[in-house]
RNA sequence: GGUCCCAUCGUCUAACGGUUUAGGACACCAGGUUCUCAUCCUGGAAAUCGGGGUUCGAUUCCCCGUGGGAUCACCA
């Protein structure tokens, strides 16, 4: 029986997750769920200096918002630092620990002297040779034995790690806190985690787990170096100054989580066919982390939109209406569900976000202010005299108001009239689009006709023919 | 500077060393669908970083350059 699969997710409470952290979480969940095992949430919290109230519950409400659920209850490095201290214990007493000595201006001497001479910094070649007893005021730092590993990495293959990159790091700080580098990998232990998911920025520090690891005698999980999202300029990676937004900015705009999951599973990943949407339970059935990039990506906002349109366009009427809830223009405030559906299929195609709901409906619950510029700017329409377009106009309200404001017979009506006045339908279409809209764009016209009602309609018109 | 990683259209990517005139998608351009915007359809432009090998054959394997990234904290 093999072991059941486990993964985490272990931010630090430090500030809004944006995509970068959301893939990382992201790839984690999907290893969980594929195999039917498990994913939980672990916050780091071991850097009082750098917390930021709060930012739990943010991670939680990012999580939530995109459906990416965590089994068990969260665990904090906060409330289990006895644990870390026994595991650093039994490190001492197999002499793979020791107090540091110094105070860190000294280590910072030693720093800028080995850069000062090009070497890269290694505290072991300082390391005392009679430590103190370790007091709990000083820093514990880990007796590293160096050594060369040439091991397998879920994305990046095989990676060699040279002695040169594993050091005398240090376990326990002196406010009595584990440092990263001790603590997740005795959590990871503890909580029987399976496979880790993080990012490059700790490949460097690879081989030095790998060490800890050894001395504590306890079997690494399997490992998966993601490779970090880019800034759109494709020099960095992608931080808070390049724009990088918190997540659930995204949830304001009005993104669908599963585009949002779509679009950063797709982002270093391509399941070898030419499938470019997925539903998540495909992204669960499909998704491999072996596939995965070893070259971060660019974010590309304008990928993002497109995939979130596909998955706005494959949602059905009432689901779509569910989730624009919050999105109306304040317009459309006492305006009636049904009506409101309606407006909405006129609009579904062309929504790329929610948050363009008000301006591309609002003309459908209210008056637009008489805008003339539409005619006197429009390609055709600016080359009619006034009187022209007030007869056109006058001839349409006639034949609109004839019919029983179906769409069918709107659609006829207005197709009699191209015969009848002999226009266009850049030019008869239009002028009737924009008197009854004041809008440079909007749906089909007979459905919108229809939609927005014979009163409204000919009340409109009437006030553009006034106007002109 | 040391260590490690990476390298296909502008972007995200596909291509058991041969079926490839390097495929798809986004973005862009042009045309079509009874108006606009959008959708949809058709077409277009657009890439294997350079140099050496290995091989009958290299996008694919090796080496050297070049370029980019990560890291070298009592941060994660």
């Amino acid at each position: 029986m093999s072991t059941k699969v486990k993964t985490r997710f272990a931010p630090s409470p430090t500030g809004f997750l944006h995509v970068g952290g959301i893939r990382t979480a992201l790839f984690a969940w999907l290893i969980a769920r594929q195999n039917q095992g498990e994913f939980v949430l672990r916050i780091e919290d071991t850097d009082q200096a750098r917390e930021v109230e709060g930012s739990s519950q943010h991670i939680q409400d990012c999580l939530k918002w995109l459906s990416l659920n965590w089994d068990e209850e969260p665990v904090y490095q906060s409330q289990r630092l006895d644990m870390y201290k026994q595991y650093a214990q039994k490190l001492i007493d197999a002499g793979r620990a020791y107090a540091d000595p110094y105070s860190s201006q000294e280590v910072q001497a030693f720093r800028e002297q080995a850069q000062k001479e090009k070497r890269p910094f290694l505290y072991r070649n300082h390391r005392p040779e009679n430590p103190p007893k370790w007091d709990d005021t000083q820093p514990l730092r880990f007796k590293a034995e160096p050594c060369s590993y040439k091991k397998t990495d879920l994305v990046m293959g095989e990676i060699g790690y040279s002695e040169e990159s594993i050091d005398d790091f240090i376990l326990i700080k002196s406010d009595g806190f584990p440092t990263y580098n001790f603590a997740h990998i005795v959590d990871d232990h503890e909580m029987g985690i399976t496979h880790v998911v993080r990012g490059q920025e700790f490949l460097a520090s690879q081989a030095n787990y790998f060490n800890l690891y050894e001395a504590l005698d306890i079997k690494a999980p399997q490992i998966a170096t993601v490779p970090p999202i880019l800034s759109p300029q494709g020099n960095k990676k992608l931080s808070k100054r390049d724009g990088a937004k918190d997540i659930l900015e995204y949830q304001k705009e009005g993104y669908l989580p599963e585009a949002m999951l779509n679009f950063l599973a797709t982002l270093g990943w391509s399941d070898g066919t030419e499938q470019e949407v997925f539903t998540v339970d495909e992204l669960i059935k499909k998704f491999d982390i072996t596939k995965v990039q070893k070259g971060g990506a660019q974010f590309d906002e304008r990928r993002l939109l497109w995939i979130n349109g596909a998955h706005i366009r494959n949602l059905s009427l009432d689901d779509l209406y569910a989730k624009v809830a919050t999105f109306w223009p304040e317009e459309a405030e006492d305006a009636n569900e049904d009506y409101k559906k309606e407006v909405l299929g006129l609009v579904q195609e062309r929504l790329k976000y929610f948050a363009e709901l008000p301006e591309l409906t609002r003309f459908f619950f209210a008056d637009l202010p008489l805008n003339l510029e539409l005619i006197s700017g429009h390609k055709q329409l600016k080359k009619y005299e006034t009187s022209d377009l007030k007869e056109l106009l006058t001839k349409a309200k006639e034949s609109i108001e004839a019919t029983d404001f179906s769409t069918e017979q709107l659609q006829s009506a207005l197709n009699k009239l191209l015969e009848e006045t002999g226009e266009k339908p850049a030019v008869l279409f239009s002028l009737i689009r924009i008197a009854t809209t004041q809008s440079p764009a909007s749906p089909e016209l007979a459905p919108s006709l229809h939609v927005l009602g014979k009163e409204r309609v000919l009340q409109r018109i009437d006030q553009q023919i006034a106007a002109l």
